[in-house]
DNA sequence: CATGTGAGTGACTGTACACTCACTCTCGGG
DNA sequence: CCCGAGAGTGAGTGTACAGTCACTCACATG
């Protein structure tokens, strides 16, 4: 019988399966909180080759945060060409509506949230910076709308962050419904 | 001549010494980032006597956000007594200005959002609710404002978050300017 | 001055983890 | 069929750190 043999791949392809892995398992336990193994078992790959795919944890990082920012201003991008309302406000809350759908499954949120806990790492404050960067100017030039306005998204957005990192939609009580209101849940 | 004796002074006093420690220097490197034994060192203490003190570290930090929401709260309750337009958005905006100067330090801020990235650990979790609750009610009874402006404040507050742990208002580009318009930088 | 209580520490232990290295295995090109 | 380049790993190394423990020392009280 064909015994189930070990089909090898690029290095390239791995890194991108090692990228995803490492999105989802930082998301959950935070840069210092999550060992390149667990990475590397979620990835069903072995520590080593992890470290011979990246030169170091902070680059792993580095590379899963922008995959993340890749993704969001994909979504935003999409979201600014679904709505009906075409008026910058219009645009701005389409947007919006497609950013709470990436978010459903959190990951690409908390590993914002995580970054920004760990932005003292140069490298890491750097591609935070860009990640905004690149958010904000889409946002600023798909929707049309005033500096105020798009202030006000993000504004929103992080705490849409407090939110999410918090649980508060979760919490049966006045104050966090004050919160959340209007929030679109996950 | 007199050698430097050493003094003892009581546990409950070094408690507090060793909180105001935590608080800044768990602000400067984040939950895991931090040894006990860095603030054992700003404390002038040895580690050992730090773990003494407290059952474990998890329950340092908790100690050190709660001291940093207690001075938070009175920040902003005083800023509500001394503003001059008795309006509920002009007392909200005092206790914004007073939020700011509170947090112009970074560390009550920066806390913050180490916290959120280390939410995970149910207690500290547990924690930052409290805090989120004791800030929101505060503002929303004292100010007597509407939910949609409690919500818009601690929004603003969490754009405020990201800009410091950022350097946002040190980034001399456009889109930067967009996102600290208005803020009152530290 | 004797002594008990509590402040404070040095030295240690166990563990977790980033990163390395020597090695094996796969497979495409000659 | 063979061989070299590159995929992939097991077993380690060094280090940093949380928490412990046996101990010393200060000082208030009688």
């Amino acid at each position: 019988m064909p015994a189930p043999t070990v089909r090898l791949s690029t290095a390239e392809a791995r890194r991108s399966i090692v990228i995803d892995s490492a999105i989802e398992v930082f998301a959950r336990t935070g840069y210092l909180g999550t060992p390149i193994a667990a990475i590397a078992e979620h990835a069903r790959i072995s520590p080593a080759y992890v470290s011979k795919l990246f030169p170091n944890k902070e680059a792993l990082f580095v590379a899963a945060l922008d995959e993340c920012f890749d993704r969001a201003g994909a979504a935003l991008s999409r979201g600014a060409d679904t709505g009906v309302d075409r008026s910058p406000d219009g645009i701005l809350s389409a947007m919006g509506g497609a950013y709470a759908d990436l978010i459903a499954d959190r990951s690409l949120l908390m590993l914002q949230v995580h970054a920004q806990s760990a932005a003292t790492v140069p490298e890491i404050g750097a591609a935070l910076r860009r990640g905004i960067e690149s958010i904000t100017t889409l946002v600023r030039s798909r929707s049309g709308a005033s500096d105020e306005a798009v202030q006000r998204f993000v504004a929103y957005g992080q705490l849409c962050h407090l939110i999410v990192t918090t649980g508060l939609d979760e919490v049966p009580a006045e104050w966090a419904r004050l919160l959340t209101a209007g929030i679109r849940h996950p």
